[in-house]
RNA sequence: GGGAGCUUAGCUCAGUUGGUUUAGAGCAUCUGCCUUACAAGCAGAGGGUCACAGGUUCGACUCCUGUAGCUCCCA
């Protein structure tokens, strides 16, 4: 068969993933082998593959492959979340486009739209993944809102209830404006904002001075419930218990006290409004204030604020400072940055407000699934993330539950007229709940409008996805959970690697991964995070197109340690498509041996078997170690280079055959076996190219993806540095070629002198072979007319028909022979110090008179050719 | 304001209990090659006083302290 010049995953990619999925390779059921299982972190139903996704994604089915390979089961849950807000957003955008606003639906209504949205949008990213090479098991696709997750999340909400975790109250929220919803305190993104902030004189009552307060919120004096000084700062000390007035409004406040105030920021003087600033809500209730609520949910003013009503909070503050000027409350402005709490989803000033919400109270559950990371019964990658997650359970807050949306879990609590409330799965147990506990039947009752945040049902996930909570004890959960590794982006600890350790220690009694591995953010070439804004995300389709699936995943793959950032190059995808390639003509090659062989030995090519068989056996163990601890980046570059450089440029050269002659067929036997396992170490990180290469280099009943890695095998070490003195010498020599600028056709004679000529004998026809020598000699002295250089601890004489052009070489001698005696020095220095010789180990005391003893020799062979030159 | 981390070749990064030649790799650069698998390639080469300043030690890229710059998290 005819291949073709460069390999071509446009036409690979597809037709193997189908393949496998007609084998059911990703499918898993329990059975007796061990389990190896990772639940993907669901994306947002709305989203679209991008950078992060990729990474993500690929680090998984790195691991979920290779242990495929290892003989585990293996089990890669795939899945989306509801994400209310996001899609919650999404469906109203889309309605309006149509004309039709939320407001003027039912709740019913607006769902059906939205389930008409998902059905038909949700979920794209699914499929993209599968342009990845993802080997997940589709058939068990799950969705947070499918029928029996739902009822669990509701479920859970009951128990918790009735544990009294989860209670009802008024407290502070963040309020999007846009969304019209609480947003919990981790949706809250907070940046360095630039703002003003204006100097306000407040009258005094009973004085002509006034008092100045400073404040970057104008626009909230009406909810003005007092000014606060420090007791004790003497400016202020004669105001307290004295009263001001609110500007504009002249509403008549008191001065106040406490130390919460400092003294140094602005005028030392603070205006309070405890309906709009947690810290001030913490003083009002403090000092008895008034809570002026000023806001509608919206963001615009309200009655309350008795003028401006209706209007934005943001215009207002324009307006309301250019009043204040023009009636001479404004002592002066002045720029100020500091940050700004913004909406995660809508990305809108949040505005801190007073509310009845939903909550979960942490303290008691945080505490167990602190203990299991700290004490690495859970083990996160890199572990720095230790600290992070122990700092925030440390300090953990309550947790607001409830969002002011209908696409997601509605909140199981059912009011009757009288706001009397119960909590129960359905109406009809809430009927009863209400007759045992007020003793009422017969009555209307409502059930809450609001919806639970969508982490209150991802936290759920590693084990409802297995029907683990649902149906508790199945086959499945038991075999499956707690799972093993869990891949994620270190944003998202807290959000939902914290809440899910949580629910698997209430619901499973058990942690629900063994191990976490952070993966870093993805950012472009110049560092900057990947936005919308900037436009700097690359279309991840485009380039899987482009370059195909297996370099894609090379690039990105290639510079990403755990943890640490990734900046995106798009010429690391050019190195996996030059990779692939690379492959891919090893394999031309080959194919080209096949209908040459023959029987005759070809006693060369016996060391660079031995030496190649041994060199697989080392790296295949290095990978074994750098694989356990997640060092995926750096086995990707170990396997590479024993693609490229020990495969390809050395041991293919060394037993290649001459133009048209036939080749040994043990060796091309050999070589096949080579190529093969070869392509079950990059397999995990390449599947495709891999696949397809396991396919043409023999006819085969099997495939790759499924093929078992066998256990590494001892090496030796001997055969391992023989190889490297063969490659020291090839490299050696083949600059002496170049700078004496011989063609590759012109010979030379080479004369080693060494005390172990029994090694060089070994590999003396590959040496002859890929230097190109008429004959290869030993001497023990000094070869006139030649070019002398050192190689390791050997000398090596070449010598040319064309006359030895050696101005270079007395040069690069000198070089030579200053570095070595700058060296030696340094070594003598070490050992005639005789707190060194005392304390230093045995072996680190031999290593320096070794090191010592060879630069003594090396130097006197330069010496000795030197001298020759002269 | 509090905490964590980072700073090694032009770029991206290794460097595992302090001593395996006065630091390694890939990419990029330079030189020579269209050699019969591959120019998306081959063969070579150059390039770093390991952020800075102290300290501990016989010995520091590695441990400690401080300084500067960058990043992230929390308030």
């Amino acid at each position: 068969m005819e291949l073709s010049k460069n390999f071509e995953p446009q036409i690979t990619d597809n037709k193997w993933y189908n393949h496998w999925l007609d084998k059911n390779y990703f499918k898993s059921t329990p059975d007796n082998r061990e389990a190896y299982t990772i639940v993907m972190p669901p994306p947002n139903v709305t989203g679209v593959l991008h950078m992060g996704h990729c990474l993500n994604n690929t680090i998984q089915d790195i691991l979920i492959r290779r242990a495929r390979m290892k003989g585990y089961n293996t089990c890669w849950v795939p899945g989306t979340d509801h994400a209310s807000i996001a899609t919650e957003a999404k469906v109203v955008g889309m309605l309006r486009e149509r004309g039709i606003t939320k407001s003027s639906l039912s709740r019913e209504e607006f769902l059906s739209y939205a389930w008409e949205w998902k059905e038909k949008y949700g979920g794209i990213i699914l499929q993209q993944l599968k342009k990845l090479g993802c080997s997940l098991d589709w058939d068990r696709t799950s969705f947070t809102m499918d029928k029996e997750y739902y009822d669990s999340v509701i479920k859970v909400f009951v128990d918790l209830h009735k544990k009294g975790i989860i209670y009802r109250g008024k407290r502070m929220i963040n309020w999007d404006v846009k969304a019209l919803t609480a947003l919990s305190d981790e949706e809250v993104i907070r940046k360095e904002t630039k703002q003003k902030l204006y100097h306000l004189k407040y009258k005094l009552e009973n004085s002509d001075e006034p008092i100045i307060i400073a404040t970057v919120r104008p626009e909230t004096i009406m909810g003005d419930a007092a000014i606060c000084v420090h007791p004790n700062d003497e400016r202020y000390k004669n105001l307290h218990g004295k009263f001001a007035f609110v500007p504009l409004i002249n509403r008549r406040i008191p001065i106040i006290a406490d130390e919460y105030v400092s003294m140094d920021f602005g005028t030392g003087a603070l205006k309070v409004t405890p309906a709009h600033d947690v810290n001030d809500y913490a003083l009002g209730q403090k000092h008895n204030l008034e809570t002026i609520d000023i806001f509608n949910d919206n963001g615009t003013l309200s009655e309350a604020a008795q003028i401006y009503i209706g209007q934005d909070r943001f215009e207002v503050r324009k307006k309301i400072a250019v009043e204040l000027e023009e009636k001479g409350f404004l002592l002066k402005t002045e720029e100020y940055t500091s940050e700004v709490g913004y909406s995660e989803r809508t990305d809108v000033v949040v505005e801190p407000r007073l509310s009845l919400q939903w909550w979960l109270s942490m303290k008691d559950i945080a505490t167990p699934a602190l203990k299991v990371v700290m004490e690495e019964e859970i083990k996160f990658y890199p572990p720095k993330f230790k600290n992070v997650y122990r700092h925030w359970m440390e300090n953990i807050k309550d947790w607001c539950i409830s969002r002011q949306l209908w696409w997601g879990h509605r909140i199981p609590a059912w009011y009757d007229e009288e706001g009397n409330y119960v909590v129960a799965e359905n109406e009809k147990e809430a009927i009863q709940e209400f007759s045992k506990k007020y003793g009422k039947s017969n009555l209307t009752i409502k059930q809450d409008e609001d919806c639970l945040d969508t982490w209150f049902s991802s936290w759920l996930w590693p084990f409802e996805v297995f029907k683990g909570y649902s149906n508790p004890n199945n086959d499945e959960i038991n075999y499956y959970y707690p799972t093993n590794t869990l891949v994620t982006g270190p944003d998202i600890i807290f959000f939902w690697v914290a809440r899910m350790i949580m629910a698997g220690l209430e619901y499973k009694k058990q942690i629900p991964f063994k191990e976490v591995y952070f993966t870093g953010t993805v950012r472009d070439k110049l560092g900057r995070k990947m936005s919308k804004s900037l436009g700097n995300s690359p279309d991840l389709l485009g380039l899987i197109d482009q370059y195909g699936a297996d370099a894609t995943r090379f690039g990105i793959m290639i510079a990403s340690p755990a943890g640490n950032d990734i900046l995106f190059d798009e010429t690391a995808l050019e190195q996996g498509r030059n990779f692939n390639n690379k492959i891919w003509n090893a394999l031309k090659l080959i194919k080209m041996w096949e209908p040459r062989q023959s029987d005759t030995y070809q006693e060369e090519n016996q060391f660079a078997i031995n030496w190649f068989e041994n060199r697989l056996d080392e790296v295949s163990k290095d990978v074994d170690n750098m694989m356990q601890q997640f060092r995926l980046s750096e086995s990707l570059k170990t396997i590479y280079s024993l693609i490229w450089d020990d495969f390809c440029s050395w041991y293919l050269e060394w037993i290649k055959p001459g133009f048209e002659n036939p080749i040994n067929s043990s060796t091309y036997k050999k070589t096949v076996t080579f190529f093969t396992e070869l392509m079950q170490l990059i397999h995990p990180f390449m599947p495709f190219v891999s696949e397809e290469i396991y396919h043409h280099l023999e006819k085969r009943n099997d495939d790759l993806c499924i093929k078992q890695l066998s256990n590494s095998k001892p090496f030796d070490s001997f055969t391992l540095s023989t190889g490297q003195l063969l490659k020291n010498t090839i490299s050696g020599i083949r600059d002496v070629r170049n700078k004496q600028q011989l063609k590759p056709k012109e010979t030379i004679q080479l004369f080693i002198q060494t005390d172990n000529e029994n090694t060089y004998k070994s590999i003396e026809s590959i040496l002859s072979k890929q230097l190109n020598t008429s004959s290869i000699n030993f001497t023990k002295e000094n070869i006139a007319g030649s070019f002398t250089t050192i190689i390791d601890r050997d000398k090596f004489y070449v010598v040319t028909e064309k006359p030895i052009d050696s101005t270079n070489q007395k040069a690069e001698l000198e070089k030579e022979l200053n570095h070595l005696k700058g060296f030696l020095i340094s070594v003598e220095k070490k050992l005639s110090n005789e707190k060194f010789v005392q304390n230093a180990k045995p072996e680190v005391l031999a290593i320096e008179q070794k090191k010592k003893a060879d630069a003594e020799s090396k130097i006197k062979t330069i010496n000795d050719s030197l001298e020759l030159l002269n």
